[in-house]
DNA sequence: TTGTAGCGTTACAACATGTAACGTATAGGT
DNA sequence: ACCTATACGTTACATGTTGTAACGCTACAA
C-alpha cells in the first residue's frame, strides 16, 4: 500500500538537476540542446533526455511551447525560488515553522558567513532587497505543496 | 543501469519523519513507545515500527543501544543539525554554494521575517549565538525524555 | 514449561528514477 | 510523389526507496 498520500514533496533526481541546471543556466531549450551540453559529462540518448524533460515538465518545473515541431523548453520558476521552497519546505518539517533557530545553525555551520548576514540584514532592513524579478515568489497563498 | 551513484543524500519519508520526531521530541524511545504514540494518527504493527527504526538507524538518523532486550534509539542528530545540512545540501544543489541569494529569497517569501532577521544579525553580531557548530548532538547531557 | 515480549528476516506493493528501444508523423530535399 | 532525417509519443524495464507486515527465533517471567 504504502502511501496515501496525494502528492509527496517530490524532489529532482541526478539528471533532474543536471537537465535543470542547464535549462537554468541556458534559458529555452530543446531537447537536443540538453542532449549535448550534458553529452560530455552525462552520454544519454535523445529519448533518454526528452523523458526526463517530459517529467520535470509533470512535476512543475519547466514547460514548454511548440517552435515548428521542436519542443523549446523553459523553466517555470528560477533556480532561487525552488531552493526557497526548498528550504521552506525543510523549515516547516524541522523547525515546525519557524526559521530563525535554522538561521543561527547555518552560521555556526559557517554555511552564512557571519559577516555577510549582517551585510544582508543591513541591506535588507534599508529596503534594498532587490526584488528577484523572475518568477515572483512572492506572491505566496501558502499553498499546501512542498519540495524536498 | 540507472544510478551509478554510491549514495544520494537519501532523506526522510513520511513515516521516517514522523517518527524522527517523535524520537527528537521525546528522547530515548523504544519501538513500542514510538508505536503507541504514533497510533493516534499512524496506526502501525510493531514490526513495521521496528523496521523504519532500522531504517533510520542504517541512514544514520538515530542509534541505540541495549536495554535488557530492548533497543533504545536515540537521535544521532537534533533536529536543528538535520535541518542545516539539508538546507546547505540546498545551496549546493540550487545556489552554487552562496547562500546570500537565498536569505535574499527566504526574506522577500516571507519564510524569513525582515525584522526577525535582523534582530537575529545583531544577536549573532554579539556573539550570542549559542554554542559550538557541527554534530555537536552527542555533548548533550541527554537526561531521561529530552535532547533538543 | 510455556506464553510472550522483542528482535531479525523476508517479502511485497507502489512509486521514483535512469535508461532506452520502438513507433509514428512530418517537413524537406530530390 | 517518395524517402529520409528529425522530433515526438509510447512502452518497458532495472534498481532503489518507502510503507507495511507476516513469520520465526530466543530469552525471561509466571
Amino acid at each position: 500500500m504504502a502511501n496515501a498520500y496525494p502528492q509527496r514533496p517530490k524532489g529532482l533526481g541526478e539528471v533532474e538537476q543536471m537537465v535543470m541546471d542547464y535549462v537554468w543556466a541556458n534559458g529555452p531549450s530543446t531537447a537536443e540542446s540538453c542532449r549535448e551540453a550534458l553529452a560530455a559529462t552525462r552520454p544519454m540518448k535523445d529519448s533518454t533526455v526528452r523523458t526526463v524533460l517530459r517529467r520535470l515538465e509533470q512535476k512543475g518545473f519547466i514547460s514548454h511551447v511548440i517552435d515548428g515541431r521542436t519542443f523549446v523548453y523553459r523553466a517555470v520558476e528560477n533556480r532561487q525560488n525552488v531552493a526557497v521552497r526548498a528550504v521552506k519546505s525543510i523549515i516547516d518539517r524541522f523547525c515546525g515553522g519557524s526559521a530563525e533557530e535554522l538561521v543561527v545553525g547555518l552560521v555556526n555551520s559557517d554555511v552564512i558567513d557571519r559577516l555577510e548576514l549582517e551585510r544582508l540584514a543591513r541591506k535588507i532592513a534599508q529596503g534594498k532587497t532587490g526584488e528577484k524579478p523572475g518568477t515572483a515568489a512572492h506572491v505566496r497563498p501558502a499553498k499546501k505543496g512542498n519540495q524536498p
